[in-house]
DNA sequence: CTCGCTGTTGCAAGAAGTTGCAACAAGAAT
DNA sequence: ATTCTTGTTGCAACTTCTTGCAACAGCGAG
């Protein structure tokens, strides 16, 4: 799978202004390694990146942070919402700028490929939730996990 | 959350047995170290368990087996469809007996606290994945994150 | 029952992720 | 602009997870 976001793989100002905006109302200070961070995910405001890819490319691009810094600032920052851990299958998560985004993902166990689908077309299983058990789903870009049709159909011919 | 499976803290022969048949179809051999999984996992059939409590019940209750052969076994065990991953939360993710449950988990990302939801509920929205992209989801035991009735209204009282 | 092929295991080394703590700096108060 | 408070950072030590490889043991063939 490859999702590319930003077209020109620059950070846009009005978002990064967002974001801090956002780190200092939840009463979060406004750090040199927390900017890094936060500078990277708006590059990729589409993407999914591990922590080990997002260490990556604030070390090539200026002052590196320690890595211990990176897995605390992201779980905080997720804690407040701003972004969130996607598991596409096993491997390590990947963390995602929580943007309502319009589009959910099918990702198929066995050759990994993602299929988007408008929200439209889920959402009122969400509404149904909220109605029923008052649940508000979150950050609505959760994975679901399932075979794509390809490999469905493959399936079969094994098993006959 | 507690989910607790088998009340009587035992595994059904019956249940092991299918688990070696489907290991053996799968053209894997039958050995200690998978046994030993296999019968951990199938006295919690209804838990969910970390890689780490998989080892400590192994090693409390006979030959303790090396840690990478438990997280190679896992994961070829869930390759053949035996057993899934889930990530409730962050954190490390939990294995899990695939089996058709009834029901699926609403995850409350701020107290933790876990609802279940009849399948059926559900299940329309799964069928129409499946006409309209051929996507067959798999394991049906999946968690949807969000926020449960309570936290949503602390949450409207706090921005009051 | 024994042999032989080859999938598996355990070990060891390394990479990734976590935790405690002293030094540091963001930002409010003055 | 300076000071003070306290949330954050970087370091170091550790735990968890991954990978390469030689020795081992399922299990089908003979």
């Amino acid at each position: 799978m490859t999702i590319v976001g930003n077209p020109m793989g620059q950070s846009t100002p009005e978002l990064e202004d967002a974001i801090h905006e956002k780190i200092r109302a939840a009463g979060l200070r406004l750090t040199m390694p927390r900017r890094a961070i936060c500078a990277v995910l708006a590059v990729n405001d589409e993407g999914f990146l591990t922590t080990q890819e997002i260490l990556g490319r604030i070390g090539e691009q200026g002052v590196p942070i320690d890595p211990s810094t990176a897995y605390r600032t992201l779980d905080d920052l997720a804690k407040i919402g701003l972004i969130h851990l996607v598991h596409l299958g096993s491997s390590p998560g990947r963390w995602h700028l929580t943007v309502e985004h319009d589009h959910q993902h099918l990702v198929c166990e066995i050759c990994g490929k993602t299929t988007l689908v408008p929200t439209a077309e889920i959402q009122p299983m969400f509404d149904q939730l909220r109605e029923r058990y008052g649940f508000q789903t979150r950050h609505h870009h959760f994975a679901i996990m399932g075979h794509c049709e390809t490999c469905s159909e493959s399936e079969e011919h094994d098993h006959a």
